[in-house]
RNA sequence: GCCCCCGUAGCUCAGGGGAUAGAGCAACGGAUUUCUAAUCCGUCGGUCGCAGGUUCGAAUCCUGCCGGGGGUGCCA
């Protein structure tokens, strides 16, 4: 949406405006993008237009000619250097380039509070559903990806002003909580266990036992059937097989006992809950990322709600009976043409999952206010996603009060963790690894190249070497950014390889690299400050070197970027930003010296624009929740 | 079976109708009297999975295959 601004800094905008202009003055009727972008033969131009080209098939007339006529009606100001035919290249791409004064002009334009996004008038509200964490289980790698990737999005949204609400969904209902839950009840009976004593590793532990005690030999006993193994193999699965129902049955007694808030029942699922929670949240802690107790909203929150929702797609003739089981069918076009209908209630009367995410969408759309929810879920579950999103959309849970059309739902899917022999990611043994143990081992690897720089320095400084401690606080950030990176920097539908030896490297496309380019600039302001200089504002930014007017353009490109990010759910539209910023920066900081620069006035106008680098880049790193360093 | 996602340089990834397909890593060659060389500059490297089609123009859009992954009515 470009809407007319004198004050803009972006020279995209401001550009497609003049060409807009051009193309109405010739064509009145055409739908006049300008289709402005970044000059791709950076000889030719800082930007280009290929409007010619699509408006001249439009029109049946040749693209060239197109091209020189709207180069004769361009009115460019003192945005660009005058265009003439010589800059309309190839089958009619029109070269712009930037005025040196226009160029400052825009810079300082940026350089505001806001660096360029203003927040809007009317914020919206956005649900980002993130984290997702299990009772009684482990964080691990898929927990990472929806932790930092939904904090991430739901950063972008709060920069750019819009009313966030996090909401950790978690896993706290249902049958595999209640085995647990029922475990623990019967070992604390018996002695075996100190509920006040408990970890979660206990709880992962006995978490797993309860599954395996809880999984009956149907299967199995088919086999046997089928292949006549004998009596004896039989009569043992048999066995088995009623133990595990018995077991089955005992956590189903429990469920309905936890549901009921029975005391001795509830007060055991409490334990479980706060000390699966108070890991969640000190995990969410150290990884940096704005996740607390206070926005979590459990399945279990939405229990009450379920029988009214179920009622109320039924009473309205929206879920129909099928097998003995309540579906919504949405194979229909203008449902999206799922062929898989919409689970919502078993056929022995329990509810599942659609059904508590149903209300959830309820409550977030119609309670909260969200005019846009989002999830941060692994990309497993889309189908489940369609569904719900589209039962929620013909049962009206997804409209707000008042309003005409639904309000957006969005999965903003993620793709696996790999090991690096390209299988999932899991220890030797076949397990999860525990997320606290691979943000202790980023941040061990971290610490060695950080005390050896550090050692380095000290040999030809007058500096002494920093205290241990201080070592650790850097590792700790520089192995928290290299790991949040890593997730953060590719597209989120795709798997990811898990390589600690590739993100913290510290060149390339990583989070180090960015840490670094950002601690450089930090250091210059420290060795100016020794020097007594200070850079003043009120004189201009003077754009002469090549590297100056390269590192000036990628700065005016950040707004756009974050902007990109909230439309396209894509973080890693941001990290190859800022990488670009940083490589930018790098590139200048090697062409240009700041502090010893050849006159006052270059100095000035060189401290100014690491001043605003480092600006874009804190503020940029904020958004995506990287820490930041002084040095390392 | 059906549905969804992915396939671009040796490796990790951008680019999603427009110019000679770009980065990083790896390899190789350079750069440090001066602000952190965890850096910078350069060289090398690609029948964009395959085959058709649409187009003045296709890595990009359409169809069909191939390869890999995931999902698929009563787990979450």
């Amino acid at each position: 949406m470009a809407t007319e601004s004198p004050a803009s800094f972006d020279p995209i905008e401001l550009l497609g405006e003049c060409v807009r202009r051009a193309i109405l003055a010739i064509a009145p009727d055409a739908d006049a993008d300008p289709m402005i972008s970044a000059g791709k033969r950076a000889e030719l131009g800082d930007f280009q237009s290929n409007a010619a080209m699509p408006l001249a098939k439009r029109l049946g007339t040749n693209p060239r000619e197109l091209a020189s006529r709207i180069v004769a009606e361009l009115e460019l100001g003192d945005l660009c250097e005058p265009v003439t035919d010589k800059d309309i290249a190839g089958p009619g791409f029109i070269n712009f380039r930037l005025r040196a004064r226009a160029l400052t002009t825009l810079l300082a334009r940026l350089d505001s509070p806001a660096l360029g996004l203003e927040p809007p008038a009317q914020p919206a509200t956005v649900v980002v559903d993130l984290c997702g964490v299990n009772l009684a289980k482990q964080m691990h790698v898929g927990h990472l990806r929806a932790t930092v990737i939904g904090d991430a999005l739901a950063r972008t949204f709060e920069r750019l002003g819009e009313n966030v609400i996090r909401q950790n969904h978690v896993g706290d209902w249902g049958l595999p909580i209640a085995m647990v839950t029922e475990k623990l009840r019967v070992e604390s009976g018996a002695g075996r266990l100190d509920l006040d004593s408990l970890t979660l590793d206990d709880l992962d532990r006995l978490y797993k036992v309860a599954q395996k005690e809880c999984a009956g030999q149907g299967k199995a006993l088919e086999i046997v059937a089928k292949f006549d193994l004998g009596p004896k193999i039989e009569a043992e699965l048999r066995a088995q097989h009623e133990e595990a129902m018995e077991h089955l049955a005992a956590a189903k007694r429990t469920l309905v006992a936890l549901q009921a808030r029975e005391p001795t029942v509830y007060a055991i699922w409490q334990k479980l809950y706060a000390i699966t929670m108070g890991a969640c949240i000190a995990a969410c802690r150290r990884l940096d990322t704005r996740i607390t107790e206070a926005a979590s909203a459990g399945e279990s929150s939405y229990g009450e709600e379920l029988p009214g929702i179920v009622a109320d797609l039924q009473a309205r003739g929206l879920a129909t009976e099928s097998a003995g089981a309540l579906v919504v069918r949405l194979d229909s076009p203008e449902d999206g043409a799922i062929a898989e209908p919409c689970i919502i209630r078993k056929s022995d009367g329990g509810y599942l999952y659609a059904t508590t995410d149903l209300a959830a969408i309820r409550r977030r759309v119609q309670k909260l206010g969200a005019s846009r929810v989002i999830y941060t879920v692994d990309a497993r579950q889309s189908l489940h996603f369609r569904q719900v999103f589209a039962a929620a959309r013909k049962a009206g849970y997804a409209t707000r009060p008042g309003a005409s059309e639904p309000s957006i739902l969005e999965h903003a899917a993620f793709g696996m963790v790999l090991g690096e022999d390209g299988r999932p990611f899991k220890t030797r043994s076949g397990e999860n690894v525990k997320l606290s143990d691979l943000l202790d081992e980023a941040v061990e690897r971290a610490l060695v190249p950080v005390a050896a720089k550090d050692d380095e320095r000290a040999q030809s400084d007058t500096e002494p070497p920093l205290p241990e401690s201080e070592r650790r606080q850097i590792a700790e950030a520089v192995g928290i950014a290299a790991i949040k990176y890593a997730d953060l920097s590719s597209e989120r539908i795709k798997d990811y390889v898990f390589s600690f030896d590739r993100m913290l490297a510290f060149e390339g496309n990583t989070g180090p690299y960015l840490l670094y380019a950002l601690v450089r600039i930090r250091s210059v302001f420290r060795k100016a400050a020794e020097r007594g200089v200070a850079a003043d504002e009120s004189l201009p930014i003077l754009i002469t070197e090549p590297a100056e007017k390269a590192l000036a353009l990628e700065l005016l490109r950040y707004p756009g970027q974050v902007r990109a990010v909230a439309s396209a759910l894509e973080p890693y539209k941001l990290c190859a930003y800022l990488y670009s910023l940083a490589g930018a920066y790098s590139s200048f900081y090697t062409a240009c010296h700041v502090l010893n620069a050849e006159s006052d006035a270059a100095r000035n106008s060189r401290l100014r624009l690491c001043r605003l680098t480092a600006r874009v880049l804190e503020d940029g790193l904020g958004v995506l929740g990287l820490p930041t360093v002084e040095r390392m």
